[in-house]
DNA sequence: TATTGTTATACTCTATAACTATA
DNA sequence: TATAGTTATAGAGTATAACAATA
C-alpha cells in the first residue's frame, strides 16, 4: 500500500516533469493521451479526467491556440462539441510518450522479463 | 510500463479526491507528509517536491493561516526557515492517511496475501 | 559572493454561478 | 425542462525576476 502511494508519486513526478518540458501540465498531457485513442465530447473528456466543463473549456481552448487539436460542433447533436487532435498533437504525444517510456525503462530495467510480466499482470488486477 | 502509468493516474484520482474533501490540494497533503516524518526547511522541500522556493512560500503560508504548520527562523542560520506540523495539522494528515488506505483496500483487495507481497518487492525494487 | 527566503507579477488550473443554445 | 458548452469570477498552484537578510 505505501510503496504503490510512493511509485504513484514517483512516476509522476517522471510525467509532469517530461510534459513540463514541452510546455504541458500534466492534465493538459492526459487530455493529448485521451485523444490518442479517439475524438471526445467536451463532456466525455470532462467526466474522464474528472473535471468540471468549465474547467475543460480552458484546457481545450489553449490547447486548440497551440495547434494541438481542434473542437467544432457535432453534426449528431448541435450543442455537443467534438475535440480531435491534430496532426502536430498526435506528434507531440507520441514524442512525449516515448520520452516518458524512455524515462522509465531504468527503472522497469530492474526487474527481469519475468518480473515485469509478473508487475504488469498484478497491475492488471489491481486497476482492472 | 503502460500498467504502471496507468495505475499511476488511478491512484492519484484517489489521493485527490480525498485530499479535495479535506480542502487540500495533493501538494499541500504531501507537504504535510513530509513533515509528519521530521520538521524540514523551506528548501528542504521545495527540493523534495520538485518546486521552486517562491512556490513553497505560497503553500506553506496558506497551510499556516489553516493552522496546519507553523514556521520560524532557524537558530542555527538565520536565513533559513524551519516548517513543523501544528497538532491539528498532525491528526489531519494521520485521518486523511487512514482514508487514503481504506480507499486504496478495495483495490489491493483483489489480491492475495502472496500477491501483495510480491506487489510491494517488485514495487521496492522499482522505485528504489 | 553565495545562500535562504519573500514578494511582485503573470499565467495555468480549478470550481461555482450565470448564461446561451439545443434537445 | 434537461443537457452541452462558454464566460465571468475568484482562488490556488506554479515559475521567473527582483529583492532583503544572513553566511
Amino acid at each position: 500500500m505505501e510503496a504503490v502511494v510512493r511509485t504513484t508519486f514517483r512516476v509522476t513526478a517522471v510525467l509532469t516533469r517530461i510534459a513540463a518540458a514541452h510546455d504541458l501540465s500534466l492534465t493538459q498531457l492526459r487530455v493529448l493521451g485521451i485523444l490518442r485513442d479517439r475524438p471526445s465530447r467536451m463532456t466525455e473528456l470532462a467526466a474522464f479526467l474528472g473535471l468540471d466543463k468549465s474547467t475543460m473549456s480552458g484546457l481545450v481552448e489553449r490547447a486548440e491556440k497551440r495547434g494541438l487539436l481542434i473542437r467544432g460542433r457535432s453534426p449528431d447533436d448541435r450543442r455537443a462539441v467534438d475535440v480531435a487532435l491534430t496532426h502536430q498533437g498526435r506528434e507531440l504525444v507520441d514524442a512525449v510518450q516515448r520520452e516518458v517510456y524512455d524515462a522509465l525503462t531504468p527503472f522497469v530495467g530492474k526487474l527481469d522479463a519475468a518480473q515485469r510480466r509478473q508487475l504488469a499482470r498484478l497491475l492488471n488486477t489491481l486497476s482492472a
